[in-house]
DNA sequence: GGTCAAGTGGTGAAAAGTGGGGAGCCGGGG
DNA sequence: CCCCGGCTCCCCACTTTTCACCACTTGACC
């Protein structure tokens, strides 16, 4: 389970240094094989190889004639890509997907649970406001009875 | 059960030792495991980790699209840190949640029944008035009939 | 006033972060 | 076909930070 969020940056080579608190527990889940891609709201997602397949097959097996549907494969399965961690567990951040998520030096790794999404510095500061701007609004679908 | 408040001071490393009263029942609870995390309200939640868990799984299993529901799970699991209480009884605060709930040296620690909720010593004055401000409004849904 | 528990601050060891250097590989040119 | 250049990626070593533990001070209760 990935939770919390770390505030870290990327080095001159466009690598990410995963803090050693999440290194153990995401290699053991990912096998060394970790996949990135990229996430309708302009962040990235970081998740382990096995939590990855069956995703990437249900996305696959949507049709392509819908165009929500074949604009979501497009997105998610256009974008993934292979990678692995070096052995000082830092993870290379390919350019094309740092230019998608507007990777700055400054970013942030928040887990979510089987995996992890990876936002600009800005982009997540954005994102802390959603929920208050919600305001008093109804807890969306799912959350209506949510106890804290 | 935990109820009551205590005023309490995060020292320079941020640090927050808790009470003793508090603390026998607390790492019972929590078997060594604590959680603490972010709450819309600009506190934070400190739970034992077996109550947090059904409340994190609920929420991961919203859906990431709905752009509210994601914000919930961004703020509440992106947040949440495993921590624990060090030898003295003390708890460390990360940085992150001291700028979130926007925690001075004085704080408030404030029992919640499974869990307790860190305020800021000016977000907590300006909760209290929150009921005073309801003057005669009808009581919110589910305490329609309370009686004193 | 004494004794004991609780709170507070400091210090050292160990681990994590950071940057750089070097070897290997691929592609291009002679 | 071989050689040279550039690029990529891997690994090592230094610096910095973190965190656990220890000792002292303070306060309360007997």
């Amino acid at each position: 389970m990935f939770q919390g969020a770390a505030a870290l940056s990327l080095d001159a080579k466009g690598r990410l240094a995963i803090p050693a608190r999440y290194r153990e527990a995401l290699a053991l889940a990912a096998d060394g094989k970790l996949v990135l891609t990229a996430h309708p709201h302009r962040c990235l997602l970081l998740y382990p190889e096995p939590a990855w397949a069956p995703i990437r097959d249900k996305v696959l097996a949507a049709s392509s004639f819908n165009p929500q549907a074949a604009g979501i494969k497009r997105l998610l399965v256009g974008n993934a890509r292979d990678e692995a961690m070096d052995s000082a567990g830092r993870l290379l951040v390919a350019p094309e997907l740092r230019q998608f998520a507007q990777l700055e030096k400054q970013v942030w790794l928040v887990g979510q649970g089987s995996h992890f999404e990876i936002w600009s510095d800005a982009g997540w500061q954005k994102q802390q406001d959603v929920v208050f701007a919600m305001g008093d609004q109804a807890l969306p679908p799912g959350l209506e009875d949510l106890a804290l």
